[in-house]
DNA sequence: GCCGTTTTCGGCCCGACTGTTTTCAGTCG
């Protein structure tokens, strides 16, 4: 089995976890993190990379070392210096880096002073007191560590963007009920639409912050208060997200919105562009000495350091900054450029609506078009269609355009994949559909080789124009399953196979690593919301939130184009 | 360990909060 990318940055990241315990210089530490980043956010397979005798230092943060690093891993599935790393200092301390208030100091003083190797060793210390002796350990850290061990299990955790979107907008909602509060944003991660949020940044600016900060932590929601400070108050709620609140002046909100806005990766690259040139960057404002030159906007901070606007959901240091500097930073796609759903489910299958209900709701939405698109046999749990309900569904369609105005009912199906690559319906029906979605819904766990060839041949039968949901992942649920998504995305492009992204908020599904790759290969997508009601539909916006991290234009997108435009581009 | 429109050596983002401290280290984001 092949190294994947996710291994690489897995080895890269645990080598700067022990490189940290040992007190290896912190940018040293810095460096594989960075490497392990880009890894991740690559898309292309390294180890095809490797194959194909890519130069690896022109990858950003991968230099001569990590570079032969790559190779060694690719080559041998694994790494001597992390072997060796393992050797000197236990891995299982890292562990121990989850727990709240023990960072890489703590656990080596712990380790060198009690042989403290394990998440158990450290309670059975913490109780019997003997923790307590050390210098720099007292009562409340202790505390604090017993809860930690506690929580451990839970760590680590993320929320779906579509359920910190519910806290999100109950808190502003709260903290908007008073009447001093000017501006509030939430920042971080939920600004930047990541498909999951650790927690919530808030940041307000208020006449009177006191008064935000006592009102905030008396929110119906909260389980504990960490924190209560003279610009910052965190709390849990009890729904377990952190939530963290943060307090500016009005002149310094932009440059506060851009530096809680993060990501951290993207607020260092700029950072380090200011101090190139001679100004600081913190979240009060820009300063060059003790002058502040910017900081009530974030396009004024922007333009200090030479550059537009960069939109939230770029701002991962994936490239935003040069393109920035270049002009040519994409116009992203927006929710108003969308003109049809193209793969929903009606009551013939799963779904809870008619086609009339559904058509009607799409229509509300202001769009020009609808496809059905029910499952197919295989999928017995869902009622799929065979070819004799398919035919009365197409019926049913034909009588209902001749009945609705203003939107256009397109007659479709999700054919199921079979293992070997063959469509669960025949060709004879699939010809007649106006669109065919091709999805996989069993056998998960094939080989990559096997699940790369069974997509491949599904692509190759010239009625498919969509792949659904490409690699099956569900977030927090189930991980995708294995797949070359170099080689599908090739052949879509090859074919003229328009891949999906699907707005379900468990899919997401091309991700948006995958998304930029497919529109950098010229490989057009979908974005639908696979609605099985008419609420769902407005579902829709998750999958933009996606498609803009993943660079995505209107142009790049299928359903932007009118009706006509779009049946030709499903054509191939 | 990476990086370079001042540099191939000497930098590497920056501040808040806590706890344990008499002035600051560690952690966190």
């Amino acid at each position: 089995m092949a190294v994947t990318n996710a291994d690489i940055a897995a080895i890269f990241n645990k080598v700067a976890d022990l490189l940290e315990i040992k007190g290896e210089n912190p940018f040293k530490v810095r460096a594989y993190r960075n490497a392990a980043r880009t890894v991740e956010n690559i898309g292309k397979s390294l180890a095809q990379l490797v194959e194909e005798g890519y130069d690896l230092t022109k990858l950003p943060g991968v230099g001569h070392d990590i570079s032969e690093y790559i190779k060694e891993i690719v080559t041998t599935g694994r790494l001597k210096k992390l072997e060796e790393l393992e050797k000197e200092i236990p891995s299982h301390l890292v562990e121990m880096l989850s727990i709240e208030g023990l960072g890489p100091k703590r656990i080596k003083v712990l380790y060198e002073n009690l042989h403290i190797e394990s998440l158990e060793d450290l309670r059975k210390a913490a109780e019997s007191g003997e923790i307590e002796k050390l210098p720099g350990f007292g009562p409340k850290l202790i505390e604090k560590i017993l809860k930690g061990i506690k929580l451990a299990k839970k760590e680590g955790k993320r929320f779906k963007w579509a359920v910190a979107e519910y806290y999100a907008n109950e808190l502003v909602k709260y903290i908007k009920s008073i009447k001093g509060v000017i501006n509030i944003e939430v920042a971080g991660s939920f600004r930047r639409k990541k498909e999951t949020v650790g927690d919530l940044d808030i940041l307000v600016t208020a006449k009177d912050w006191e008064e935000v900060s006592d009102h905030f932590i008396k929110f119906d929601g909260i389980k504990e208060v960490i924190s209560k400070g003279p610009t910052r108050s965190t709390v849990i709620l009890k729904s377990d997200i952190q939530v963290d609140l943060r307090s500016v002046a009005k002149e310094s909100y932009g440059s506060a919105l851009h530096y809680f806005t993060g990501s951290k990766a993207h607020n260092i690259a700029i950072r380090s562009i200011a101090v190139k040139k001679g100004l600081k960057i913190n979240e009060y404002g820009v300063f060059k000495g003790a002058e502040r030159i910017a900081g009530l906007t974030e396009e004024e901070v922007y333009k200090t350091v030479g550059l537009p606007y960069i939109e939230p959901e770029l701002r991962e240091n994936r490239g935003e900054i040069e393109a920035a500097y270049e002009n040519r930073l994409p116009k992203l796609i927006r929710l108003e450029d969308i003109r049809g759903d193209l793969h929903v489910h009606t009551k013939y299958t799963d779904g809870k609506h008619t086609i009339a209900q559904m058509a009607k709701a799409a229509k509300d939405l202001g769009y020009e078009y609808i496809a059905i698109t029910d499952h197919s046999k295989h999928l017995t749990v869902a009622n799929g269609l065979d070819e004799k309900r398919l035919r009365v569904q197409m019926e049913e369609i034909d009588r209902l355009n001749e009945e609705l105005d203003g939107i256009t009912v397109l007659k479709g199906i999700e054919v199921d994949i079979l293992e070997d690559g063959t469509l669960d319906l025949p060709d004879s029906v699939l010809k007649e559909l106006d669109i065919v979605v091709a999805a996989v819904h069993f056998k998960f766990k094939l080989s990559s080789e096997k699940q790369t060839a069974r997509i491949l041949k599904a692509m190759d039968n010239p009625y498919v124009d969509i792949v659904a949901h490409p690699t099956g992942r569900l977030i927090g649920e189930r991980e995708a399953y294995e797949v070359d998504m170099q080689k599908l995305l090739e052949s879509a492009k090859e074919r003229g196979c328009v891949m999906e992204l699907n707005g379900q908020p468990e899919r997401l599904d091309l991700n948006d690593v995958y998304s930029k790759m497919a529109k950098e290969m010229g490989v057009k997508l979908a974005i639908t919301t696979d609605a099985h009601n008419t609420f769902s539909l407005n579902y829709m916006r998750y999958g933009i939130n996606q498609a803009r991290r993943g660079w995505l234009e209107a142009a790049d997108v299928i359903n932007t184009l009118p009706l006509k435009e779009m049946k030709k581009a499903l054509k191939r």
